[in-house]
DNA sequence: CGTTTTTGACCGGCGC
DNA sequence: GCGCCGGTCAAAAACG
């Protein structure tokens, strides 16, 4: 599967609730020209962005570039961008994590592999399409059945050699028109399909600004 | 033919 | 200790 071929869902606003606790961003995606803000996770533990900061022939200082703000990102920030399109709700850090009487998604995370837990994120977007095109590339390694709920939660992880990223995606159960997508750790590579549309424009500047 | 998806088995944490 | 549940593994199937 290669959801970069795919065309970019348009869920519509969703609405902060009333006292709600949860923060509210865009959802990870790079269809979009507009970088917004980046994503903070709230409670998760800190963790250093590695990046390279000259990852091509070019002498591009990514991460400035690709977090909008000179030294980079913050801490717990992951590479993923936003989209300009619909409103979403994160989840403050357990995970991103509903509460478990909703029969979403487990409260308490049990990670197999790593004790310590890592940055996650969820958001929660209204979209008819189950994958979101973040821009990054995702294979797909398990589908489990979720309790109380008809649709099935699917894990990926991201096929870049070098990174650790997982993400998850499922339905509510409540409402199955909104997509719940958690991202579980920070990618240490650049977005192919950002460098793709970026670097032609970056040499052209770089050109530019010779003169 | 290499890559990705599917899917049942397996593992570990947790509650009872 | 046992069963439930979420998360992962890995072999087979599907796909391009």
């Amino acid at each position: 599967m290669d959801s970069l071929d795919r065309p970019p869902p348009l869920p519509p606003v969703l609405p902060p609730p009333p006292n709600s606790p949860y923060l509210f961003a865009s959802p990870p995606s790079l269809l979009s020209s507009s970088l917004l803000p980046p994503l903070i996770d709230t409670s998760a533990p800190a963790q250093a962005l590695a990046l390279p900061s000259s990852s091509s022939s070019l002498d591009i200082d990514w991460i400035s570039l690709l977090s909008g703000q000179p030294g980079g990102l913050p801490e717990n920030v992951p590479m993923a961008l936003m989209e300009n399109a619909p409103m979403t709700t994160i989840y403050p850090g357990n995970g991103g994590v509903a509460d478990r009487s909703e029969g979403d998604i487990k409260k308490k995370v049990t990670n197999r592999t790593r004790k310590p837990t890592r940055p996650r994120i969820a958001f929660q977007t209204r979209s008819v399409d189950d994958i979101l095109d973040d821009g990054f590339r995702w294979r797909k390694y398990g589908q489990k059945a979720v309790k109380n709920s008809v649709h099935p939660r699917s894990y990926y992880r991201c096929t870049h050699h070098t990174c650790n990223v997982k993400k998850q995606v499922q339905r509510l159960a409540k409402d199955t028109s909104i997509v719940v997508t958690t991202y579980e750790g920070i990618h240490n590579h650049p977005c192919e399909k950002l460098m793709e549309t970026l670097t032609p424009l970056l040499k052209q500047m770089q050109f530019l600004s010779r003169f």
